[in-house]
DNA sequence: TCATAATATGAATAATTGTTCAGTTTGGGG
DNA sequence: CCCCAAACTGAACAATTATTCATATTATGA
């Protein structure tokens, strides 16, 4: 499954200059900050553009359009998230499976947890976006650095790899993103996240049994 | 924690005729119609009035302004949901925890795949609203409810009974969700409802576990 | 240095759309 | 049957805002 940008949301030049290029980073950049600081209903063109220290009409040379500015911004955020998790995927290369989900947890959690109003922000730009290639794009890259990383346990081989990492990273993702949701206290976030772990323990011990058993 | 509707979206008006129930109902109806043909960009005033058979000026009889639209239809929605898992969790009390675990899983899931066109669009619609009261209300309701539940649990008495309730139910309802937001095959979905529940099964067991080795 | 392509400008445009309100219709109680 | 409040109508208004384009500025390389 290869994700294409639609080409509706691809900018209409390239930058070539560098001047063109911080350009175009600051007005990601104010993006940002306008959906974090007003929420995306109060997010127009002109006040990007303003914020940006830049014109409409140079917004408009590499945006085609309001919607591209949150695919962008959308597109690096996911990029750098996918990079994050690749990179604790093959950091854990040879670990007990239990270790593994355990860094897994730590990386998405804090990665999440570390800009808490741009991590909100962004879930609630999605709206005007097709997000289904970025998300589409985000899955299969994860998908694959984790299940490299599970197959490559040192105390486990798991009978059905596909759907063990389908199940630990569908529930570790959406327990974050619930966690969210739902505005816990400090405290309970914290526990939450220790009892995933548990959670997450229990299961691969389980999975382990059933594979014995099946010999 | 008791959740307030904001002021500013409650109806001007509370309909005293028939007529005007019906009229309300036409308009909530169209909204969620709209909201899954068209999405949230393409909602006007003026398409929902007209879908509802009603015209514009008798819609601002009731619904202050357009955020008022969505805000009903969530809570008409979280109300529903609410109500269920509610009645699932009376249904359950004095069986053993994993049975009440399996039927809170099957009814969040099944509530939430029913439709799943209409989940999606309201997963999507919640941008312009404040819906944090509405969550939260939500919320307590639920969280009372399944912490009655498994207080009643046949098998196990729990030490942190809050701590355990606040994790199977930010689990289960991020799983259901974040499960939406990868496009999984029916079949892979269906692996994942059943791995999801042996997960929770393990967890509980590691729970009971633990609360033995402290006695 | 100069020519040319790249980049930047921002007032003007065009279209959309949320909201109002003066007037009409409907229904129920007396 | 009749009256008054409730309910309904929809053209008109006001405001916002995404997008364009004719023009100006800046960088590059020959």
């Amino acid at each position: 499954m290869i994700a294409v940008v639609p080409s509706s949301l691809k900018p209409r030049k390239r930058p070539q200059q560098a001047r063109a290029n911080a350009t175009l980073d600051a007005v990601i950049e104010a993006t940002i900050q306008l959906l974090v600081k007003d929420g995306y209903p109060q997010l127009t063109t002109t006040r990007v553009a303003e914020r940006a220290g830049v014109s409409v009409g140079t917004m408009y040379q590499y945006f085609p359009h309001k919607q591209a500015l949150i695919y962008a911004v959308n597109e690096r955020y996911l990029a750098r998230l996918a990079e994050k998790i690749e990179a604790t995927c093959q950091a854990s290369y040879g670990q007990p499976a239990e270790l593994m989900v355990e860094a897994l947890i730590d990386t998405y959690w804090k990665a999440k947890t570390e800009r808490p109003d741009v991590t909100r922000a962004l879930y609630r730009s999605v709206v005007e976006m097709d997000n289904e290639a970025l998300l589409a794009e985000f899955a299969t890259r994860t998908d694959a650095a984790t299940t490299a990383m599970f197959s490559n346990a040192s105390d486990a081989a798991f009978a059905d790899i596909a759907s063990v990492n389908r199940v630990l990273v569908t529930v570790i993702f959406g327990t974050v993103r619930n966690s969210f949701e739902r505005a816990h206290s400090d405290q309970d976030v914290e526990d939450l996240r220790r009892q995933l772990l548990v959670m997450c323990r229990a299961y691969l011990q389980n999975c382990v049994r059933v594979d014995r058993e099946l010999r």
